[in-house]
RNA sequence: CGCGGGGUGGAGCAGUUGGCAGCUCGUCGGGCUCAUAACCCGAAGGUCGCAGGUUCGAGUCCUGCCCCCGCUACCA
C-alpha cells in the first residue's frame, strides 16, 4: 500500500481570473500539503498542474483590451505563478493549455478515439451570431428579455431573475453584449459527446469509491442516475484547439474537454523536459498509481463524471483514485469576489504576514465539509492561540531552557525519565492520527493532531517542573528535559507539510542531534531519536505572537 | 422545481458500525514562573434546526417540514 505512487493534480486555474484566498484554500494548498506529506514519508509523487488557457471568455477579454488571447493568457498566467510561489505552493511541474508542446495532439487524440467508438456524433443547431463582431456568440454574450417573467438582462437561453430556462430563440430582443448588435440565429454543425452511453459504467464505477466524500460521490451519483444528456464538446471560435475533422477547420474543442486533458499532457511534457520520453505512460496507465483530483465543489461533474467518461471512452488511462472536493472559503460570509471587493487576496495578506501563517489559517478552517468564512479576527486568533501560544512557545521554553542549563545540547538519560512513557505515548498517537488523516486528504484533522501533541508537551513540561529539579536534582531535570526536547523534535517534524518553512527552522535546529533522519516518521513514539550529547541550535522565536492589523478592525 | 452539502453549549468545530454529548476559543475561579502578558488545573454553560416514527435506548436510522450554502452542465 505504501509503496503506491501517487500523481496529484489541481483544478487548472482558468487564465482569466485572479486567484484568491478561497481558490488556495479549497484546492493548490491542500494539494501541496499533501504532496509534501507524500515526499516526507518516502512516496513517490507528482504535482501536476497548469493554466487552462482556451475559452471564450479570454477570447473577449483581448478583444476589450484591443489585445491577443496569448497576451491575456500570459498576464494572468504571471500573476498566478507568483501567488502560488509566493505562498510556498510547488509544483512538480506547471504548463499550460496553450504553451504545452503535445496538448492540442492529445486533446484531439482523445476527441478522435472517442470518435472511433461512435460516442461522438455531429448534429446542426442554431446559435446566435453577430455579424459586425463577425462571430457566434457564447450564451453569456447574448442578453436580451426573459420570455417567461419579462426581466431584462436574461442571458441566452436563462434567466438570473427567475431562474427559468428556455429556448434561446424565444428570447425577447436579443443583443450582443460587446457591440449591441442583433445576433441572428445561424445554423452550424457542432459534435456531441454520448455520455449516456457511459451511464451505467460510471453509476457502477461510482458505487464502489470507498472512502470518498459525501459531497463528491452522492452529487456525481446522483447526477448520473438522473441520466445525461449528450454535450455539445465544440464551439465556433478561434481560439482553441482545433477539431481534427476536415469538415471543422473554424471550430474548437469546448475548453472543458481540452482543459482536464492538461493533466496528461503536461505530465508528458515534463518528461520529455527531463529527457525521460515514456515515462509519463507509466504515471497514467500503471495501476500502481493513485491519481488524485484536488478541486472546488464547482468542478465535480467536470472530474467526476465527464472526465471519467472521456477516460473511459479513450480507453488507455486509468480513472482517478480519488477526487477531494472542497466546499467554499467565504470571506466574512460573503464569497469572495474581486470585482466587488470582498476579500482580501494573496498580495494583499503577505504584505503583512509571513506565508506560513496564511498557510496556517487557511488550512485549519479548509472548507472541507461545508462553507467556512476568513476573518482578520480568527486570523489573528487561531495564528497567536495555536502557533504562537500551544506550538512555539512551547518549543521555545524547552530550547531555552536547555540552552541555559544544558548549555545547547541535548541532556542524558532520556530513558531514565519517569515521563518518557507518556511522551512515547503522545508522540505515537500524534504521528499514528496524522498519518492517518492526511492519507485520507483531511488535513484540518491533521493540523489538530500536531497541535494536540504540542499541548501534550506544555502539560508535560508543567508537570515535571524543570525550574525547580534544576536546583534540587540537575540528573532528573536533565532526564525529563531530554524527554521534552522529543516531543519538541516530533511537533517540528509534523509541522512539515503544513508549514515547510518555519517548520524547517524548526527541524533544523535538531539536524546535528538526531540519530537516523531518514526514518523519522517511522520511529516517531517508538523509541527516542536525539543523541544525548549533541548540540542543538536555538531557532529563537519562530512564530512571534501577531497582532491586528489596523484597517481591518472590525 | 430537481439535486448535493450543512444546521451540535456565546463563537468555531468533532462526533466512526445507534449505547453516559466531546474539543478549541471566550467567560469565571485557582496554580505556576522555565517560556512569546505565554503555560497548567478546575468550574459554569447544550431540549444536538422543527415535528413525528422505529428501538430497551437516536446527534447518530426512517418520514415530513423549516433555514443557510452551492450545483443545475454550449458562462470553464
Amino acid at each position: 500500500m505504501n509503496s503506491r505512487r501517487v500523481l496529484i493534480t489541481a483544478a487548472l486555474p482558468y487564465a482569466n481570473n485572479h486567484p484568491h484566498l478561497g481558490h488556495v484554500a479549497g484546492v493548490y494548498l491542500p494539494a501541496d500539503t499533501y504532496n509534501r506529506f507524500l515526499k516526507l514519508t518516502g512516496r513517490e509523487s507528482l504535482f501536476i498542474c497548469g493554466s487552462d488557457d482556451h475559452g471564450a471568455a479570454i477570447t473577449i477579454s483581448a478583444q476589450n483590451e484591443k489585445s491577443t488571447p496569448e497576451a491575456v493568457v500570459k498576464r494572468y498566467r504571471d500573476i498566478q505563478e507568483k501567488v502560488f510561489s509566493s505562498l510556498g505552493i510547488e509544483f512538480d511541474y506547471y504548463s499550460g493549455t496553450s504553451t504545452c508542446e503535445g496538448h492540442d495532439e492529445l486533446a484531439q487524440e482523445f476527441f478522435l478515439k472517442i470518435k472511433e467508438r461512435g460516442d461522438i456524433e455531429d448534429r446542426f443547431t442554431d446559435q446566435f451570431r453577430c455579424s459586425s463582431c463577425d462571430m457566434f456568440l457564447p450564451d453569456r454574450y447574448v442578453e436580451g428579455i426573459c420570455p417567461l417573467c419579462g426581466a431584462e438582462g436574461a442571458r441566452g437561453d436563462q434567466c438570473d431573475s427567475c431562474g427559468g430556462a428556455f429556448e434561446q430563440d424565444k428570447l425577447i430582443d436579443p443583443h450582443c453584449t460587446t457591440c449591441g448588435v442583433k445576433p441572428e440565429l445561424t445554423s452550424t454543425q457542432h459534435w456531441f459527446f454520448r455520455l449516456d452511453r457511459y451511464e451505467d459504467r460510471l453509476k457502477d464505477w461510482l458505487q464502489d469509491r470507498e472512502g470518498w466524500r459525501d459531497n463528491v460521490r452522492n452529487f456525481s451519483l446522483g447526477t448520473v442516475k438522473e441520466g445525461l444528456p449528450a454535450r455539445s464538446i465544440t464551439r465556433d471560435l478561434e481560439w482553441g484547439v482545433p477539431v481534427p475533422l476536415e469538415e471543422a477547420n473554424d471550430k474548437v474543442l469546448y475548453v472543458w474537454f481540452d482543459a482536464p486533458v492538461g493533466y496528461i499532457s503536461f505530465t508528458r511534457e515534463m518528461f520529455r523536459e527531463r529527457g525521460q520520453e515514456s515515462e509519463w505512460r507509466s504515471w497514467w496507465q500503471d495501476d500502481d498509481v493513485d491519481i488524485v483530483h484536488f478541486i472546488g465543489k464547482d468542478n465535480i461533474i467536470f472530474h467526476a463524471v465527464i472526465w471519467p467518461a472521456m477516460l473511459l471512452g479513450h480507453g488507455e488511462y486509468q480513472l482517478p483514485a480519488s477526487i477531494p472536493a472542497n466546499e467554499y472559503l467565504n470571506f466574512k460570509g460573503e464569497k469572495f469576489s474581486k470585482s466587488r471587493g470582498v476579500g482580501v487576496t494573496a498580495d494583499e495578506i503577505l504584505e503583512l504576514f509571513e506565508p506560513d501563517r496564511v498557510r496556517y489559517y487557511l488550512t485549519v478552517i479548509a472548507p472541507e465539509g461545508k462553507d467556512t468564512s476568513f476573518t482578520w479576527e480568527d486570523f489573528i486568533q487561531r495564528n497567536n492561540d495555536e502557533l504562537s501560544d500551544v506550538i512555539g512557545n512551547f518549543a521555545h521554553r524547552v530550547f531555552t531552557f536547555t540552552a541555559k542549563n544544558f548549555d545547547s545540547k541535548v541532556p542524558a538519560g532520556a530513558t531514565e525519565s519517569s515521563f518518557l512513557p507518556e511522551v512515547l505515548k503522545v508522540l505515537q498517537e500524534a504521528r499514528q492520527g496524522w498519518m492517518s488523516a492526511l492519507s485520507h486528504q483531511k488535513f484540518r484533522e491533521a493540523l489538530d493532531k500536531v497541535v494536540t501533541l504540542a499541548r501534550h508537551g506544555n502539560r508535560l513540561f508543567d508537570a515535571a517542573e524543570p525550574w525547580k529539579s534544576r536546583k534540587s536534582d540537575l540528573t532528573k531535570c536533565g532526564n525529563d528535559l531530554a524527554a521534552l526536547l522529543e516531543v519538541v523534535h516530533g511537533v517540528s517534524v509534523l509541522l512539515q507539510p503544513f508549514v515547510p518553512e518555519t517548520a524547517g527552522k524548526l527541524v533544523s535546529a535538531f539536524e546535528q542531534a538526531v540519530l537516523d533522519p531518514d526514518e523519522v516518521i517511522e520511529l516517531l513514539g517508538d523509541r527516542c531519536l536525539l543523541q544525548e550529547g549533541r548540540s542543538l541550535s536555538s531557532p529563537g522565536i519562530v512564530y512571534p505572537r501577531l497582532e491586528l492589523p489596523e484597517e481591518e478592525e472590525s
